[in-house]
DNA sequence: CTACTTTTGTAGCGATCGTTCGAGAAGTAC
DNA sequence: GTACTTCTCGAACGATCGCTACAAAAGTAG
Protein backbone atom coordinates (compact mmCIF):
# COMPACT_ATOMS: atom_id res chain seq x y z
CA UNK A 1 0.00 0.00 0.00
CA UNK A 2 2.50 2.50 -1.15
CA UNK A 3 1.34 6.14 -1.05
CA UNK A 4 3.11 7.08 -4.74
CA UNK A 5 0.01 6.91 -7.31
CA UNK A 6 0.82 5.68 -10.79
CA UNK A 7 -0.57 7.10 -13.55
CA UNK A 8 -1.07 10.64 -15.09
CA UNK A 9 -1.67 13.45 -12.12
CA UNK A 10 -4.65 15.36 -11.78
CA UNK A 11 -4.13 18.51 -13.07
CA UNK A 12 -6.14 20.51 -10.39
CA UNK A 13 -6.59 20.83 -6.78
CA UNK A 14 -9.43 18.51 -5.79
CA UNK A 15 -9.47 20.45 -2.38
CA UNK A 16 -9.87 23.91 -4.70
CA UNK A 17 -12.43 22.38 -6.77
CA UNK A 18 -14.99 21.09 -3.82
CA UNK A 19 -14.54 24.68 -2.54
CA UNK A 20 -15.69 26.17 -5.91
CA UNK A 21 -17.81 23.71 -6.00
CA UNK A 22 -19.20 24.88 -2.47
CA UNK A 23 -19.41 28.41 -3.50
CA UNK A 24 -21.67 27.16 -6.40
CA UNK A 25 -24.29 25.23 -5.12
CA UNK A 26 -24.10 28.10 -1.81
CA UNK A 27 -24.91 30.43 -4.37
CA UNK A 28 -27.41 28.82 -6.71
CA UNK A 29 -28.77 25.45 -4.83
CA UNK A 30 -28.31 22.10 -5.70
CA UNK A 31 -30.89 21.78 -8.91
CA UNK A 32 -30.42 25.44 -10.14
CA UNK A 33 -26.50 24.34 -10.30
CA UNK A 34 -25.37 23.03 -13.89
CA UNK A 35 -22.44 20.87 -14.24
CA UNK A 36 -21.39 23.36 -16.82
CA UNK A 37 -21.74 26.17 -13.96
CA UNK A 38 -19.58 23.81 -12.28
CA UNK A 39 -16.94 23.19 -14.87
CA UNK A 40 -16.61 26.78 -16.13
CA UNK A 41 -16.21 27.77 -12.07
CA UNK A 42 -13.69 25.34 -11.42
CA UNK A 43 -11.75 25.46 -14.96
CA UNK A 44 -11.81 21.99 -15.50
CA UNK A 45 -13.57 19.39 -18.10
CA UNK A 46 -16.63 17.41 -17.21
CA UNK A 47 -14.58 13.85 -17.20
CA UNK A 48 -12.50 15.65 -14.69
CA UNK A 49 -14.78 16.08 -12.59
CA UNK A 50 -16.67 13.08 -12.52
CA UNK A 51 -13.48 11.07 -12.47
CA UNK A 52 -12.76 12.96 -9.03
CA UNK A 53 -16.37 13.37 -7.12
CA UNK A 54 -18.52 10.84 -9.01
CA UNK A 55 -21.77 12.50 -10.05
CA UNK A 56 -23.24 15.78 -9.30
CA UNK A 57 -25.09 14.18 -6.45
CA UNK A 58 -22.32 12.44 -4.82
CA UNK A 59 -20.26 15.94 -5.70
CA UNK A 60 -22.93 18.14 -3.67
CA UNK A 61 -23.09 15.88 -0.69
CA UNK A 62 -18.94 16.14 -0.24
CA UNK A 63 -19.41 19.97 -0.89
CA UNK A 64 -22.41 20.04 1.85
CA UNK A 65 -20.78 17.48 4.57
CA UNK A 66 -17.18 20.47 3.84
CA UNK A 67 -19.51 22.82 4.25
CA UNK A 68 -20.93 21.90 7.29
CA UNK A 69 -17.16 20.87 9.13
CA UNK A 70 -16.06 24.34 7.70
CA UNK A 71 -18.35 27.17 7.14
CA UNK A 72 -21.55 26.05 8.87
CA UNK A 73 -19.19 24.30 12.01
CA UNK A 74 -19.67 28.10 13.98
CA UNK A 75 -23.72 26.30 14.88
CA UNK A 76 -22.08 23.38 16.47
CA UNK A 77 -19.03 25.54 18.33
CA UNK A 78 -21.53 27.81 20.01
CA UNK A 79 -23.52 24.65 21.29
CA UNK A 80 -20.12 22.91 22.29
CA UNK A 81 -17.68 25.55 23.82
CA UNK A 82 -20.36 27.95 25.84
CA UNK A 83 -21.55 26.38 28.74
CA UNK A 84 -24.38 28.99 29.46
CA UNK A 85 -27.22 28.12 27.28
CA UNK A 86 -28.14 31.77 26.52
CA UNK A 87 -24.54 33.13 25.95
CA UNK A 88 -24.43 30.19 23.13
CA UNK A 89 -27.68 31.35 21.81
CA UNK A 90 -26.51 34.92 21.80
CA UNK A 91 -23.18 33.69 20.23
CA UNK A 92 -25.08 31.55 17.20
CA UNK A 93 -26.92 34.44 16.01
CA UNK A 94 -24.11 36.93 16.37
CA UNK A 95 -21.68 34.38 14.48
CA UNK A 96 -24.74 34.01 12.05
CA UNK A 97 -25.32 37.02 11.88
CA UNK A 98 -21.67 37.96 10.12
CA UNK A 99 -21.14 34.08 8.52
CA UNK A 100 -24.06 35.26 6.21
CA UNK A 101 -23.31 38.41 5.13
CA UNK A 102 -19.59 38.24 4.31
CA UNK A 103 -18.47 39.78 1.83
CA UNK A 104 -15.89 37.01 0.14
CA UNK A 105 -18.95 34.35 0.33
CA UNK A 106 -22.47 33.77 -1.05
CA UNK A 107 -24.77 35.17 1.49
CA UNK A 108 -26.95 33.32 4.03
CA UNK A 109 -26.58 29.51 4.50
CA UNK A 110 -26.01 26.53 2.40
CA UNK A 111 -28.12 24.10 4.35
CA UNK A 112 -30.91 26.40 5.00
CA UNK A 113 -31.14 27.37 1.21
CA UNK A 114 -29.50 25.07 -1.29
CA UNK A 115 -32.82 22.26 -1.86
CA UNK A 116 -35.59 24.83 -1.39
CA UNK A 117 -36.26 24.62 -4.75
CA UNK A 118 -36.38 21.34 -6.24
CA UNK A 119 -37.49 19.37 -8.73
CA UNK A 120 -39.22 15.67 -7.46
CA UNK A 121 -36.69 13.51 -8.74
CA UNK A 122 -34.04 15.72 -6.07
CA UNK A 123 -36.59 14.68 -3.69
CA UNK A 124 -33.84 12.94 -1.40
CA UNK A 125 -31.31 15.82 -1.47
CA UNK A 126 -34.36 17.87 -0.19
CA UNK A 127 -34.92 15.37 2.57
CA UNK A 128 -31.22 15.07 3.78
CA UNK A 129 -31.07 18.60 4.19
CA UNK A 130 -34.15 19.00 6.09
CA UNK A 131 -33.01 15.91 8.40
CA UNK A 132 -29.81 17.86 8.66
CA UNK A 133 -31.75 21.17 10.25
CA UNK A 134 -33.92 18.82 12.18
CA UNK A 135 -30.44 17.68 13.83
CA UNK A 136 -29.50 20.90 14.65
CA UNK A 137 -33.16 21.92 15.92
CA UNK A 138 -32.66 19.07 18.28
CA UNK A 139 -29.31 19.89 19.31
CA UNK A 140 -30.47 23.57 20.15
CA UNK A 141 -33.68 21.71 22.28
CA UNK A 142 -31.17 19.87 23.87
CA UNK A 143 -29.03 22.65 25.12
CA UNK A 144 -31.96 24.26 26.27
CA UNK A 145 -33.81 21.56 27.87
CA UNK A 146 -30.74 20.53 30.00
CA UNK A 147 -30.34 24.72 30.52
CA UNK A 148 -33.54 24.32 31.90
CA UNK A 149 -32.93 20.92 34.29
CA UNK A 150 -30.20 22.78 35.86
CA UNK A 151 -32.27 25.70 37.00
CA UNK A 152 -30.86 28.71 34.86
CA UNK A 153 -34.21 28.40 32.63
CA UNK A 154 -37.57 28.81 34.25
CA UNK A 155 -38.91 25.26 34.75
CA UNK A 156 -41.82 25.98 32.57
CA UNK A 157 -39.41 26.96 29.71
CA UNK A 158 -40.69 24.92 26.67
CA UNK A 159 -37.37 23.70 25.05
CA UNK A 160 -39.31 22.67 21.60
CA UNK A 161 -40.69 25.67 21.45
CA UNK A 162 -37.87 27.74 21.83
CA UNK A 163 -34.97 25.57 19.97
CA UNK A 164 -38.05 26.14 17.13
CA UNK A 165 -38.42 29.67 17.15
CA UNK A 166 -34.26 30.79 17.39
CA UNK A 167 -33.95 27.62 14.61
CA UNK A 168 -36.80 30.09 12.91
CA UNK A 169 -34.63 33.19 13.41
CA UNK A 170 -31.56 31.74 12.23
CA UNK A 171 -33.55 30.46 8.82
CA UNK A 172 -34.62 33.90 8.51
CA UNK A 173 -31.57 36.00 8.63
CA UNK A 174 -30.29 33.59 5.70
CA UNK A 175 -33.41 34.90 4.32
CA UNK A 176 -32.99 38.50 4.77
CA UNK A 177 -28.95 38.15 4.16
CA UNK A 178 -29.85 36.93 1.03
CA UNK A 179 -32.28 40.04 0.36
CA UNK A 180 -29.76 42.22 0.64
CA UNK A 181 -29.55 42.75 5.19
CA UNK A 182 -26.51 43.85 6.16
CA UNK A 183 -24.86 42.20 9.08
CA UNK A 184 -25.59 45.14 11.39
CA UNK A 185 -29.42 43.94 10.11
CA UNK A 186 -28.75 41.01 11.14
CA UNK A 187 -26.83 41.86 14.59
CA UNK A 188 -29.90 43.62 15.42
CA UNK A 189 -32.06 41.09 14.21
CA UNK A 190 -30.07 38.70 16.77
CA UNK A 191 -30.81 41.11 19.27
CA UNK A 192 -34.03 41.71 18.87
CA UNK A 193 -34.92 37.85 18.99
CA UNK A 194 -32.50 37.57 22.07
CA UNK A 195 -35.33 39.77 23.98
CA UNK A 196 -37.96 36.78 23.80
CA UNK A 197 -35.51 35.19 25.50
CA UNK A 198 -37.04 33.33 28.87
CA UNK A 199 -36.09 34.95 32.11
CA UNK A 200 -37.89 34.09 35.97
CA UNK A 201 -39.32 37.46 35.53
CA UNK A 202 -41.68 37.31 32.53
CA UNK A 203 -43.37 34.46 33.54
CA UNK A 204 -47.31 35.13 31.70
CA UNK A 205 -49.88 34.65 33.75
CA UNK A 206 -51.92 33.04 31.91
CA UNK A 207 -51.56 30.75 29.17
CA UNK A 208 -54.30 30.85 26.80
CA UNK A 209 -52.88 33.70 24.64
CA UNK A 210 -50.25 36.03 23.66
CA UNK A 211 -49.12 38.90 25.82
CA UNK A 212 -50.79 41.98 24.61
CA UNK A 213 -48.74 44.84 25.65
CA UNK A 214 -50.53 48.26 24.64
CA UNK B 1 -66.58 45.40 -29.12
CA UNK B 2 -69.57 42.33 -28.25
CA UNK B 3 -68.46 40.59 -25.98
CA UNK B 4 -69.44 36.82 -27.91
CA UNK B 5 -65.90 35.81 -28.61
CA UNK B 6 -66.18 33.56 -32.08
CA UNK B 7 -63.57 30.44 -32.94
CA UNK B 8 -63.37 27.52 -30.96
CA UNK B 9 -63.87 28.13 -26.68
CA UNK B 10 -61.40 27.00 -24.36
CA UNK B 11 -61.65 23.05 -23.24
CA UNK B 12 -60.74 24.46 -19.44
CA UNK B 13 -61.14 27.19 -16.80
CA UNK B 14 -58.70 29.50 -17.30
CA UNK B 15 -58.83 30.35 -13.23
CA UNK B 16 -58.48 26.83 -12.35
CA UNK B 17 -55.26 26.39 -14.28
CA UNK B 18 -54.35 29.06 -13.13
CA UNK B 19 -55.25 27.77 -9.30
CA UNK B 20 -53.45 24.77 -10.43
CA UNK B 21 -50.18 26.34 -11.72
CA UNK B 22 -50.13 28.20 -8.14
CA UNK B 23 -50.21 25.17 -6.42
CA UNK B 24 -47.17 23.17 -8.64
CA UNK B 25 -45.01 27.23 -8.55
CA UNK B 26 -46.02 27.25 -4.46
CA UNK B 27 -44.76 23.71 -3.92
CA UNK B 28 -41.87 23.33 -6.28
CA UNK B 29 -40.48 27.32 -6.98
CA UNK B 30 -40.24 28.99 -10.22
CA UNK B 31 -37.00 27.32 -11.83
CA UNK B 32 -37.77 23.30 -10.74
CA UNK B 33 -41.26 24.08 -11.63
CA UNK B 34 -41.01 22.13 -15.80
CA UNK B 35 -44.07 22.89 -18.40
CA UNK B 36 -44.70 18.78 -18.21
CA UNK B 37 -45.14 19.38 -14.57
CA UNK B 38 -47.64 22.21 -15.60
CA UNK B 39 -49.64 20.50 -18.08
CA UNK B 40 -50.18 17.01 -16.33
CA UNK B 41 -50.87 18.95 -13.42
CA UNK B 42 -53.42 21.17 -15.25
CA UNK B 43 -54.60 18.33 -17.69
CA UNK B 44 -54.02 20.43 -20.47
CA UNK B 45 -51.64 20.35 -23.21
CA UNK B 46 -48.49 22.75 -23.56
CA UNK B 47 -49.86 24.78 -26.84
CA UNK B 48 -53.48 25.63 -24.73
CA UNK B 49 -51.27 26.33 -22.12
CA UNK B 50 -49.02 28.77 -24.12
CA UNK B 51 -52.10 30.06 -25.71
CA UNK B 52 -53.52 31.28 -22.59
CA UNK B 53 -50.59 32.57 -20.37
CA UNK B 54 -47.94 33.64 -22.49
CA UNK B 55 -45.00 31.55 -21.25
CA UNK B 56 -43.45 30.13 -18.40
CA UNK B 57 -42.25 33.39 -16.85
CA UNK B 58 -45.48 35.27 -18.11
CA UNK B 59 -47.93 32.33 -16.01
CA UNK B 60 -45.52 32.98 -13.08
CA UNK B 61 -45.86 36.43 -13.09
CA UNK B 62 -49.73 36.05 -13.44
CA UNK B 63 -49.79 33.07 -10.64
CA UNK B 64 -47.49 35.48 -8.39
CA UNK B 65 -50.10 38.19 -8.30
CA UNK B 66 -53.09 36.61 -7.36
CA UNK B 67 -51.40 34.47 -5.02
CA UNK B 68 -50.37 37.86 -2.87
CA UNK B 69 -54.17 39.11 -3.56
CA UNK B 70 -55.47 35.43 -2.48
CA UNK B 71 -53.55 33.41 -0.09
CA UNK B 72 -50.74 36.02 0.79
CA UNK B 73 -53.49 38.72 1.27
CA UNK B 74 -53.79 38.30 4.78
CA UNK B 75 -50.64 40.48 5.69
CA UNK B 76 -51.37 43.50 4.20
CA UNK B 77 -55.54 43.35 5.72
CA UNK B 78 -53.45 42.60 8.89
CA UNK B 79 -51.19 45.62 8.38
CA UNK B 80 -54.53 47.63 6.82
CA UNK B 81 -57.07 46.78 9.44
CA UNK B 82 -55.53 46.55 12.82
CA UNK B 83 -55.03 50.09 13.81
CA UNK B 84 -52.82 48.94 16.84
CA UNK B 85 -49.19 48.51 15.34
CA UNK B 86 -49.01 45.47 18.17
CA UNK B 87 -51.96 43.72 17.09
CA UNK B 88 -51.36 44.23 13.49
CA UNK B 89 -48.25 41.87 14.07
CA UNK B 90 -49.82 39.35 16.27
CA UNK B 91 -52.58 38.84 13.76
CA UNK B 92 -50.03 38.80 10.63
CA UNK B 93 -47.95 36.10 12.66
CA UNK B 94 -50.72 34.73 13.73
CA UNK B 95 -52.62 34.42 10.57
CA UNK B 96 -49.24 33.64 8.89
CA UNK B 97 -48.95 30.03 11.18
CA UNK B 98 -52.22 29.09 9.92
CA UNK B 99 -51.74 30.22 6.34
CA UNK B 100 -48.43 28.12 6.11
CA UNK B 101 -49.65 24.52 7.75
CA UNK B 102 -52.82 24.54 5.74
CA UNK B 103 -53.00 20.48 5.16
CA UNK B 104 -55.12 21.53 1.52
CA UNK B 105 -52.35 23.85 0.35
CA UNK B 106 -48.54 24.06 0.25
CA UNK B 107 -46.22 24.83 3.20
CA UNK B 108 -44.84 27.91 3.49
CA UNK B 109 -45.34 31.23 1.40
CA UNK B 110 -44.76 31.43 -2.18
CA UNK B 111 -43.30 34.92 -2.59
CA UNK B 112 -41.00 33.18 0.23
CA UNK B 113 -39.50 30.04 -1.20
CA UNK B 114 -40.52 29.98 -4.97
CA UNK B 115 -37.38 32.06 -5.94
CA UNK B 116 -34.85 30.83 -3.62
CA UNK B 117 -32.96 28.51 -6.03
CA UNK B 118 -32.42 29.76 -9.56
CA UNK B 119 -30.15 29.52 -12.60
CA UNK B 120 -28.72 33.11 -13.45
CA UNK B 121 -31.18 33.57 -16.45
CA UNK B 122 -34.15 33.39 -13.86
CA UNK B 123 -32.65 37.04 -12.63
CA UNK B 124 -35.41 38.92 -13.25
CA UNK B 125 -38.04 37.00 -11.39
CA UNK B 126 -35.62 36.73 -8.06
CA UNK B 127 -35.23 40.37 -8.66
CA UNK B 128 -39.33 40.62 -8.80
CA UNK B 129 -39.77 38.52 -5.40
CA UNK B 130 -36.81 40.16 -3.94
CA UNK B 131 -38.63 43.74 -4.66
CA UNK B 132 -42.21 42.50 -3.30
CA UNK B 133 -40.34 41.37 -0.08
CA UNK B 134 -38.61 44.46 0.57
CA UNK B 135 -42.25 46.64 -0.08
CA UNK B 136 -43.78 44.41 3.10
CA UNK B 137 -40.61 45.09 4.76
CA UNK B 138 -41.12 48.78 4.61
CA UNK B 139 -44.89 48.31 5.20
CA UNK B 140 -44.82 47.05 8.43
CA UNK B 141 -41.44 49.03 8.80
CA UNK B 142 -43.95 52.03 8.49
CA UNK B 143 -46.73 50.86 10.14
CA UNK B 144 -44.35 50.51 13.32
CA UNK B 145 -43.46 54.16 12.86
CA UNK B 146 -46.52 55.88 12.64
CA UNK B 147 -46.83 53.74 15.91
CA UNK B 148 -43.77 55.44 17.95
CA UNK B 149 -45.04 58.61 16.47
CA UNK B 150 -48.39 58.38 17.82
CA UNK B 151 -46.54 57.61 20.84
CA UNK B 152 -47.81 54.06 21.15
CA UNK B 153 -44.38 52.49 21.45
CA UNK B 154 -40.96 53.68 23.11
CA UNK B 155 -39.73 57.10 21.04
CA UNK B 156 -36.03 54.81 20.47
CA UNK B 157 -37.77 52.31 18.70
CA UNK B 158 -36.17 51.45 15.34
CA UNK B 159 -38.83 50.40 12.77
CA UNK B 160 -36.26 49.41 10.63
CA UNK B 161 -34.58 46.95 12.90
CA UNK B 162 -38.51 45.68 14.29
CA UNK B 163 -39.77 45.65 10.78
CA UNK B 164 -36.68 43.37 9.82
CA UNK B 165 -36.84 41.30 12.21
CA UNK B 166 -40.40 40.41 12.34
CA UNK B 167 -40.22 39.53 8.39
CA UNK B 168 -37.28 37.56 9.45
CA UNK B 169 -39.90 35.58 11.34
CA UNK B 170 -41.92 35.82 8.66
CA UNK B 171 -39.84 33.54 6.38
CA UNK B 172 -38.37 31.55 9.28
CA UNK B 173 -41.74 30.52 9.64
CA UNK B 174 -42.16 29.73 6.28
CA UNK B 175 -38.70 27.52 6.39
CA UNK B 176 -40.19 25.68 9.37
CA UNK B 177 -43.27 24.95 7.71
CA UNK B 178 -41.48 23.05 4.82
CA UNK B 179 -39.49 21.46 7.12
CA UNK B 180 -42.78 20.17 8.46
CA UNK B 181 -43.58 22.19 11.83
CA UNK B 182 -47.14 21.76 12.63
CA UNK B 183 -49.46 25.10 12.87
CA UNK B 184 -49.13 24.84 16.71
CA UNK B 185 -45.55 24.95 16.18
CA UNK B 186 -45.82 28.16 14.44
CA UNK B 187 -48.27 29.65 16.66
CA UNK B 188 -45.72 29.06 19.44
CA UNK B 189 -43.33 30.39 17.58
CA UNK B 190 -45.41 33.84 17.04
CA UNK B 191 -45.84 34.00 20.44
CA UNK B 192 -42.69 34.24 21.35
CA UNK B 193 -41.37 36.39 18.51
CA UNK B 194 -43.87 38.67 19.88
CA UNK B 195 -42.11 38.88 23.61
CA UNK B 196 -39.12 40.76 21.42
CA UNK B 197 -42.07 43.71 21.21
CA UNK B 198 -41.14 46.75 22.66
CA UNK B 199 -42.56 48.23 25.58
CA UNK B 200 -41.95 51.25 28.05
CA UNK B 201 -41.03 48.21 30.62
CA UNK B 202 -37.96 46.76 28.64
CA UNK B 203 -35.55 49.91 27.99
CA UNK B 204 -32.43 48.62 27.70
CA UNK B 205 -29.26 50.79 30.04
CA UNK B 206 -26.75 50.46 27.44
CA UNK B 207 -27.37 50.66 23.90
CA UNK B 208 -23.43 48.66 22.96
CA UNK B 209 -24.11 44.63 23.73
CA UNK B 210 -26.71 42.59 23.48
CA UNK B 211 -29.13 42.31 26.79
CA UNK B 212 -27.41 39.26 29.19
CA UNK B 213 -29.76 38.16 31.62
CA UNK B 214 -27.84 35.13 33.39
C1' DC C 1 -74.48 24.91 -45.81
C1' DT C 2 -69.78 27.97 -46.34
C1' DA C 3 -66.55 31.20 -44.32
C1' DC C 4 -63.98 32.43 -40.46
C1' DT C 5 -61.78 32.17 -35.89
C1' DT C 6 -59.75 30.02 -32.15
C1' DT C 7 -58.33 25.83 -29.59
C1' DT C 8 -56.75 21.27 -29.57
C1' DG C 9 -53.42 17.27 -29.86
C1' DT C 10 -49.31 15.52 -32.13
C1' DA C 11 -45.05 15.96 -33.19
C1' DG C 12 -40.90 18.10 -33.20
C1' DC C 13 -37.86 22.28 -32.95
C1' DG C 14 -33.04 23.85 -31.02
C1' DA C 15 -30.89 24.12 -26.57
C1' DT C 16 -29.44 22.33 -22.47
C1' DC C 17 -29.54 18.72 -18.99
C1' DG C 18 -26.40 15.01 -16.57
C1' DT C 19 -23.30 11.78 -18.13
C1' DT C 20 -19.90 8.96 -20.73
C1' DC C 21 -17.00 7.14 -24.68
C1' DG C 22 -12.62 7.03 -26.93
C1' DA C 23 -8.28 8.83 -28.19
C1' DG C 24 -4.35 11.08 -26.82
C1' DA C 25 -1.49 13.21 -23.02
C1' DA C 26 1.28 12.75 -18.88
C1' DG C 27 2.90 10.66 -15.38
C1' DT C 28 5.37 6.14 -12.81
C1' DA C 29 7.59 1.29 -12.97
C1' DC C 30 10.98 -1.48 -14.78
C1' DG D 1 13.65 2.91 -24.01
C1' DT D 2 8.69 -0.05 -23.28
C1' DA D 3 4.75 -1.21 -20.37
C1' DC D 4 1.25 0.36 -17.54
C1' DT D 5 -1.95 3.50 -15.30
C1' DT D 6 -4.52 7.50 -14.81
C1' DC D 7 -6.16 11.87 -16.35
C1' DT D 8 -7.66 15.35 -19.96
C1' DC D 9 -10.02 16.83 -23.88
C1' DG D 10 -13.50 16.92 -27.63
C1' DA D 11 -17.41 14.85 -28.95
C1' DA D 12 -21.60 12.91 -28.34
C1' DC D 13 -25.03 10.03 -25.86
C1' DG D 14 -30.26 9.87 -24.54
C1' DA D 15 -33.35 12.67 -21.91
C1' DT D 16 -35.50 16.71 -20.84
C1' DC D 17 -35.82 21.70 -21.17
C1' DG D 18 -39.06 25.72 -22.91
C1' DC D 19 -41.50 26.42 -26.81
C1' DT D 20 -43.99 26.17 -31.40
C1' DA D 21 -45.50 24.64 -36.44
C1' DC D 22 -49.08 22.27 -38.27
C1' DA D 23 -53.43 20.39 -39.18
C1' DA D 24 -57.66 18.62 -37.43
C1' DA D 25 -61.45 19.91 -34.27
C1' DA D 26 -65.06 22.89 -32.58
C1' DG D 27 -67.22 26.69 -32.06
C1' DT D 28 -69.77 31.41 -34.23
C1' DA D 29 -71.44 34.48 -38.27
C1' DG D 30 -73.72 34.97 -42.32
Amino acid sequence: MGGVKTGRPRSFDRDRALEGAIAVFWEHGYDATSIAMLTKALGIGAPSLYAAFGDKRALFLEALDRYIRTYGAFTERALAEEPNAYDAVERLLREAAAAYTRPDRPRGCLLITAATNCAPQSADIVARLRGLRAMGVRALEAKIDAATRSGRLPAHTDAHVLATFYSAVLQGMSAQARDGATTSDLEQVAETALRAWPSAADQRTGDSGLAAPK
